[in-house]
DNA sequence: ATGGTGGCGCGGCCA
């Protein structure tokens, strides 16, 4: 069995406690962090060993930072996108117990229209075509993160106020579904779920208490994966948590053994 | 209520 799930912490730092309870409760293979907030000089490597986990990090101080936390030793790191010269330390991707996992933290985008809109769309577009590659070489591979991308109508507490606007855009969508039709599924939906499920809630007015939210925390596995999935589940209960990051983790659970 | 909250780091950016 292959537990794997995604988690933007929103500054390690500050949420360090929670992420170690719940590596100790949930016991995931593998978890995949986003918004580390963190320098590579920085990062609480013995912490995570203590408690039974490797680390793998690529990560700047301030913003942006992904990792891997996990059961089997991570190989065959990538840290960056193909054709993208970019400071932002937005990707990792790792080879576990035969497995491959892109983790990424995919551009906010601000706004339709602006400049980081318009680098979230080349990212994604890029995104694209390095994931091409990544297929053609692992049929076992899992794409998961923080997405910025609810990608139906389903996935947002009101579609009509959010219609057209970012994270929610038509170019946006489009972009995720290509990412769908290079074989990729998204296991959330293989699966009956609640309606109005969401993985992220604005810090602001309440939104949490209220569930206006968002599900752009995803993860998507290759076929031969999607077949073995039995599982996949949004956990709230650390949004519930004294200063909680602004998201939930998400666990997708697979009928594969590691090698 | 065109605001509101949170992280970083100490003014303003980013989400």
């Amino acid at each position: 069995m292959l537990r794997i799930a995604t988690w933007n912490v929103n500054s390690l730092k500050v949420r360090l406690p929670h992420v170690l309870d719940w590596l100790r409760t949930q016991r995931p293979d593998i978890l995949a962090l986003q918004e580390t907030k963190l320098s590579d000089a920085d990062f609480p490597t013995l912490d995570f060993a203590e408690v039974g986990y490797h680390a793998a990090f690529s990560g700047q101080k301030t913003y942006n930072g992904v990792a891997i936390l996990s059961r089997l030793p991570a190989q065959h790191l990538v840290t960056d996108l193909p054709e993208l010269d970019d400071p932002q330390r937005r990707v990792l991707a790792a080879t576990l117990g035969g497995v491959r996992v892109l983790n990424l933290y995919v551009p906010n985008g601000q706004a339709v229209g602006s400049d980081k809109y318009l680098y979230k769309l080349d990212w994604l577009n890029k995104l694209n075509t390095w994931l091409a590659t990544e297929l053609s070489q692992h049929p076992k591979l899992v794409m998961l993160g923080d997405f910025n991308i609810a990608p139906e109508d389903r996935d947002v507490h009101d579609p009509i106020a959010w219609a057209g606007q970012v994270l929610c855009s038509e170019p946006e969508r489009a972009a995720f579904r290509q990412i769908i039709a290079q074989g990729l599924t998204d296991t959330f939906r293989l699966f009956p779920q609640e309606e109005r499920s969401f993985s992220w809630w604005d810090y602001r007015a309440a939104a949490f208490r209220r569930n206006l939210g968002l599900r752009i925390d995803h993860i998507l596995a290759s076929s031969v994966l999607a077949d073995r999935c039995h599982g996949c589940r949004i956990d709230t209960a650390p949004r519930r948590l004294e200063r909680p990051s602004d998201h939930a983790p998400v666990v997708a659970e697979f009928n594969i053994n590691l090698n």
